[in-house]
Formats: structure tokens, C-alpha cells, sequence
RNA sequence: GGCCCCUUCGUCUAGUCAGGCCUAGGACACCAGGUUUUCAUCCUGGCGACAGGGGUUCAAAUCCCCUAGGGGUCACCA
């Protein structure tokens, strides 16, 4: 049923990647935006691979390309898994439908055998390079005689088809572009099938594309500009097969720091890189939909459903984005400040045992804590994978917590630390053991007091313990860098972070205690 | 090189289709303050653009033309 429907009611549009292996960021993008455009107006959205031939392991490829776009949180209505009734889906098992096209546009004589050998083709293409300005190729038997032309074939000669180009000039209507015109003297007689016989026969791209949209009543096209001038093949060609076209949105390309189309010399570009980097598939989707596009000009964070409900192709920009890391990686950081701590908690885990601090069943065995662990970091991070080298202190040693440099001068700046460390450490060996458990189911399921009752420590709630020691170093008439340098220094081996106290609850007292006597031997000389 | 597309702060963009509300708005980055036990968060302020030139008009970022620059594409790849 050949489609053409601009009723809202049966928008009907697809993604169509090879099977490479990885989900690049443009193809991500368009997926998105094909995506965003279908949900938002009740449409469909389908997925078809392009798995032309070639490519053995397309089984696997095709998985990680589900995988990358599911994991973005894009779902398809109908594909390759899925199935549904413009199937199939794979578009090496439509070869029939392809060639069974081809045979009627022959009959039309829309397309034609071209006898001609690549080296022909290769003395035209040479004798071109010099020109001012180049010519499209017509086939050398583009006006052979059809009995001819099918005689030959019978005798088994070798051929490929061409579409036969016409004089003239395309125009249509881009939905982000507006008007464009490209003059036919710019079109090759284009090949829809390569030279039968070998090995690499088959229909070609631009055919096939055409065919499966056709067949699959693809209502909108949206794609890369990269596929803007061959559009008016396209165009030509559902004009050949007696069908409306679909409409075409050509979407600006994504670009490297050079300005030039974002490709691997540009570091990550591929949806599986910053899923590993610890970015939040939320965070992704929201940068990907800031290229090109935008909500309203005003807000830069804004939630899936606000991207389907206000998209629209027309609002898309003409000029190429050039990706921009630091915004992404701010963005990213404010997704993960939005969060929940629980699932922060749980998207932050699997790092932290990647990064071999401790073991899956061991933050599970005691969630609580490290939740109150998470939580204290959340303002601090902007990736997942963050967090593993600012909590490994907690996991570290207590005789031998890394020092960094910066931290290790801090305390050293104090003449008192000795001292300090010393009487603190008594002060804290007084609430020892001493019915702090009792109290701490007051402090809440996230906070800090929390996880003091799930890491079995005995120290008071953090607040309760800041003004304890408050009141203690008033006394002494202790200024608060004086005691807190060294204890952070001594705890964390960290010249930052998150407040001390609630730190000393995690630790509990007697990790707290062993550290305070280790950096009290650390700290001593030179 | 031919053809096609594009051109607002360093970057992502709003505004351009329906010219005046734009001494061009927001965001990232950067800089300076503030809050703070450090780090971070957060808050305030600053820096910073209509590629250039001609028109049209009472009025142009917005319409027209030219120039320049950038990108894409020129396969029996997808």
C-alpha cells in the first residue's frame, strides 16, 4: 500500500541504520527528532536495518544498534524484533519487492540496461577530471532499442541498470529547508542495479530506500543534509513508480570542533562512548534534541515529553552544531543533581565496582549507607563514573589513606595539627559504644544519621555532632580551618568535599578513630 | 572545480516566514563578587554577536541583490 498521508493521523516515520556496530551521535540525533516527531503527533515510528549484504556479524551489529537506541529510551512501533505488517524489516530479505520494481520500471522504460564496462565508465570519469565543468554521466545505452537491449541480456551479457534522467529540474519543498531546486544536468543516470552476475550485484541504496519507504508508507523523511542533493533521485523515482513522495526534512549536520562533520578524529562520537563515560541516557537525549533545535530558546532543560509534544520539523535549523562537550558534560551534571539519591545510588554502583572499590553485593548489603554516600556527592558530579575516585577513601585503608598533595599541605599549615589530632580523637573515643544506635532512627531513610544505623557506627547524628564539636573547639578557641584541615586531610586524604561530619558518621567511629591515630604519625614530620 | 545548502556572542540558540515590542533575549564557557568548615552546589554581576557591501522602507537581524566565508555532495557505498 503505497503511502502518502500528510493527515496528522498517519505520520508515519522511520530510522533506517546500517548495521555498523555503534549508534553514532547523528544517527542518535535523527532517530530522536523521527522519534520526538511521531510520538508527539500520534504517529508511528519504525525501525528498518539496512543490512544490505556484506556485513556477517550483522546479527550482533544489529543488537547494539537496539541497544544504543533503547537505552536512550527511543522505542519503535514496528521493526526487525517487533515485527508488524509492512514487514519484513531487514532490508536484505526485500529483495524480491526490489527487483520485482525494477522489472516494471524496465518495462516502463523509465530505467535501462547499460551494457558499458567499468573501464569505459572510468575513461569517461577521466576524461571529466579536466573539465571546467563536469557533465552527468548518461549511459551509453540509454536509448538502445528494448529488444536489443533485452536480446542482449537473454545472451547472457552483463549489465546494469540506470535510471534514465531527463532533462530539467527538480524542486520541492524541504519542511526545514523551504524551497530547493537542483538541475537534472547535475544527476548521473544513476545505477538502481549493479551489473548482474558477480558478486556485487543487487540494488543499490537510493532504490532501495525508496522502494522500502513506499512499501512501508513512510509519510515524512527526516534525515541528514548529507542526503539533500539526492533527494531529486528519489524524487524522480517514486515519480517513475506512479507514487506521491513522502515529505523530506533535511536536519542540519552535527560538527567536530573543526567545523567539519563530527567523525572519530573527534574524540567520542558514538551513543555507547558516553554511556561508558557515565553519562545519563536522559541527559543525552536532551543534548541531542539542543542541536538544532530548541524548546523555546529559553529553557535548555526540559523532559522527553516536552520535546514530543513541542517538536516540530519545521522549527529545525539550517546551520550545521558544532558539539560542544563542556555543555553536554553541564548538562549532564544537571540531570544527575535532579535525580533521586536511590537512583543515583543505583546508576552509580556499577562504577564504583568497575573501578574494583568494593563489590556489588557489598553496596547492596548495606544500600542505606551508601545511598547516605551518593547523596553526599550528588552536588559534586556530573558523570556517574565520577564517582568512584571520590569515595574511594571510604573504601581505602585506615592506615593508609592516599594523601593528595594539596590536602597533606593544608594540614601541614597548621603548627597545632598534632595536637588537634590528638584531643580530637579523645573527643571522639567519648561517645563511644555508648547508646548512640538508640537515637539515629531519627535522622530520616537518606540522610546521613540513616546509613549510621546500617554501617553499625556509634556516633551521633551528623548535626548533633557539628555542634558537639562546635562547642569543643570553642573552648579551646580552635578557628574551624585549624581543626578541619587536618581532620579532613586525616579522614579523606582529600582537599575537598562534602561536610565533615556527616563523613565521620560514615566512617563510624572506629575507622574514624584509626585514621585520626594514623595521620597523628603521618602528619608528624617531614 | 560544478551543483546544493548555510551564515545572530568563542559554542548551542531565541528573534527572521507575518519589518517596528531588539539600545538583539537565554544557556554553556570565561571573569568578578556573595553564601559556605573545604570542595561543590546555589545566587548576583560582567564580558560577548546580527559576515561584508549595496538597495527597498518612515523603519531591517528580519525583504531583495551582490561579495566573502563555511559545509555538503559529486560511486555499480550506505
Amino acid at each position: 500500500m503505497p503511502g502518502r498521508t500528510l493527515a496528522p493521523m498517519s505520520i508515519r516515520v522511520r530510522i533506517a541504520p546500517s548495521p555498523t556496530g555503534t549508534v553514532h551521535l547523528g544517527l542518535a540525533r535523527t532517530a530522536l527528532f523521527n522519534w520526538a516527531f511521531a510520538r508527539g503527533s500520534g504517529g508511528s515510528f519504525i525501525l528498518r536495518v539496512e543490512d544490505t549484504d556484506k556485513s556477517r556479524n550483522s546479527a550482533e551489529s544489529q543488537a547494539a544498534i537496539m541497544d544504543g537506541l533503547a537505552w536512550l529510551g527511543l522505542d519503535w512501533d514496528e521493526g526487525p524484533d517487533v515485527g508488524g505488517p509492512c514487514g519484513p524489516y531487514l532490508q536484505s530479505e526485500r529483495l524480491a519487492s526490489h527487483l520485482e520494481a525494477a522489472e516494471r520500471l524496465l518495462a516502463s522504460g523509465h530505467v535501462y540496461r547499460d551494457f558499458s564496462t567499468a573501464d569505459e565508465l572510468d575513461a569517461w570519469r577521466a576524461e571529466q577530471e579536466g573539465a571546467k565543468q563536469r557533465r552527468a554521466y548518461r549511459g551509453r545505452d540509454r536509448d538502445l532499442a528494448p529488444e536489443i537491449s533485452a536480446a542482449r541480456a537473454a545472451a547472457g551479457e552483463e549489465f546494469a541498470v540506470r535510471f534514465r534522467i531527463d532533462e530539467g529540474q527538480s524542486t520541492f519543498t524541504d519542511m526545514v529547508r523551504g524551497t530547493v531546486t537542483i538541475p537534472h544536468a547535475e544527476i548521473d543516470d544513476w545505477v538502481i542495479l549493479r551489473r548482474s552476475g558477480g558478486p556485487g550485484g543487487g540494488p543499490t541504496y537510493n532504490f532501495v530506500v525508496v522502494c522500502d519507504d513506499l512499501a512501508m508508507g513512510i509519510s515524512h523523511v527526516l534525515r541528514g543534509e548529507e542526503h539533500l542533493v539526492n533527494t531529486p533521485k528519489q524524487l524522480l523515482l517514486y515519480e517513475a513508480l506512479d507514487s506521491a513522495p513522502p515529505l523530506f526534512g533535511h536536519l542540519p549536520l552535527m560538527l567536530g570542533s573543526g567545523g567539519k562533520k563530527l567523525s572519530k578524529r573527534d574524540g567520542h562520537t558514538s551513543v555507547g562512548d558516553y554511556r561508558d563515560l557515565g553519562y545519563p541516557p536522559e541527559a543525552v537525549v536532551n543534548f541531542l534534541a539542543l542541536q538544532g533545535w530548541a524548546l523555546d530558546g529559553e529553557r535548555e532543560v526540559f523532559s522527553v515529553a516536552e520535546l514530543q509534544a513541542a517538536f516540530d520539523p519545521r522549527a529545525v535549523s539550517k546551520a550545521g552544531a558544532v558539539f560542544d562537550q563542556d555543555k553536554f558534560m553541564w548538562l549532564a551534571g544537571e540531570y544527575i543533581r535532579a535525580a533521586s539519591v536511590a537512583e543515583l545510588a543505583q546508576r552509580c554502583a556499577p562504577f564504583v565496582v568497575a573501578a574494583g572499590l568494593t563489590t556489588a553485593d557489598d553496596l547492596a548489603s548495606r544500600a542505606d549507607w551508601w545511598r547516605a554516600v551518593v547523596a553526599q556527592e550528588q552536588e559534586r558530579i556530573r558523570l556517574y563514573s565520577e564517582i568512584p575516585e571520590r569515595v574511594a577513601y571510604l573504601f581505602a585503608d585506615d592506615e593508609a589513606v592516599p594523601y593528595a598533595p594539596k590536602a597533606e599541605k593544608n594540614a601541614r599549615r597548621h603548627e597545632s595539627r598534632l595536637d588537634t589530632l590528638a584531643a580530637f580523637a579523645d573527643f571522639i573515643a567519648s561517645f563511644g559504644g555508648a547508646g548512640g544506635a538508640g537515637v539515629a532512627g531519627a535522622a530520616g531513610a537518606d540522610g546521613v544519621g540513616g546509613a549510621a544505623v546500617a554501617g553499625g557506627a556509634d556516633l551521633p547524628a551528623p548535626a548533633e555532632l557539628s555542634d558537639a564539636t562546635k562547642a569543643w573547639m570553642a573552648e579551646r578557641e580552635l578557628p574551624f580551618p585549624a581543626f578541619g584541615q587536618p581532620v579532613r586531610c586525616a579522614l579523606t586524604g582529600l582537599p575537598g568535599g562534602p561536610d565533615l561530619f556527616e563523613t565521620m558518621v560514615l566512617l563510624g567511629s572506629q575507622k574514624t578513630l584509626a585514621r585520626l591515630a594514623a595521620a597523628g604519625a603521618r602528619l608528624s614530620t617531614d
